[in-house]
DNA sequence: TAGTCTATTGTTAGGCC
DNA sequence: GGGCCTAACAATAGACT
């Protein structure tokens, strides 16, 4: 989309790797914008580049509760006939849910400070990579978890 | 980018809004790949439309998970004087973190089984959302996790 | 509903400062 | 490095099937 037809493979020239990394970036992130002003939709990118040891996040945490939010409040919600009885069923397992979250959430302030702890006993190093793999598998199954809520309440 | 210049609103018609959105994720997705591909970086995105309940996630969690193992194997690690030490106690940090996160792992496998005894309770609703945001906190301490370890391993 | 077509607008590679 | 420029390439809105 320039002066020359692009060859999609890896640039091999570090500078013009970074360079359009830089700018292909910014188009995506416009382009997830429109999209999601164009089509009312929730959406968000992550971008682990090897420059930056944090990713890129967009839109921002505050922005994606927002949208989160949205769901709550459009879609006009056909109402069943026995719906007050299934609510207050599912608002008592909801309450349940919250306190083990409670739990789980402290459980997992232990696990951060015994990061940064780790953090400030190593530099450069070279270690087990299973340790991530299980938070990402954690990570996954709370996903699953946040769409079995998210299709329930959809209906 | 078409017959007419695009004004950046919610498309009001119904019919044009979802073949916009159809035709602009796949652009989307393409220009993600493109970006991996030419720029040799880690991406997802995630699409929430309130068409699907299911929200479409790219790339597949299992290349997710390959291009996480990419960075073991990558960036030439600059070895320090006493790393090895630090490895070590690194390690031993990490082996004390697995044995709780497999804990975590059966609690949540729990959590997993009443949501799932709450969706066949309910059918319609309209219900709290403090559930859903606790668990999206949840989730975002976790990210903070990963990104901490992926600071530390990338230094 | 899902593809195809194409006029038209949008993106960006390579230059330049 | 970051910002601007513009030729050239790519995406897509609307029409049609």
């Amino acid at each position: 989309m320039g002066r020359k037809a692009t060859v999609y493979e890896l640039i091999s020239n570090e500078y013009a790797r970074k360079t359009t990394l830089k700018k292909r970036k910014a188009g995506l992130l416009k382009k997830l914008s429109e999209l999601t002003t164009l089509c009312g939709v929730a959406a968000c990118a992550i971008i682990f580049s090897s420059y930056d040891a944090q990713p890129d996040v967009w839109p921002s945490k505050a922005e994606a509760c927002q949208v989160l939010k949205k769901f709550k409040s459009s879609p006009a919600q056909q109402r069943g006939k026995n719906m007050m009885d299934q609510t207050v069923l599912l608002k008592r397992s909801i309450l349940q849910l919250n306190g083990r979250l409670e739990k789980r959430k402290k459980k997992n302030r232990e696990l951060e400070k015994e990061l940064a702890l780790a953090e400030t006993m190593a530099g450069e190093n070279n270690c087990d990579w299973n340790n991530l793999e299980q938070l990402k598998e954690l990570d996954y199954q709370l996903q699953e978890n946040i769409k079995l809520i998210t299709d329930k309440i959809k209906s």
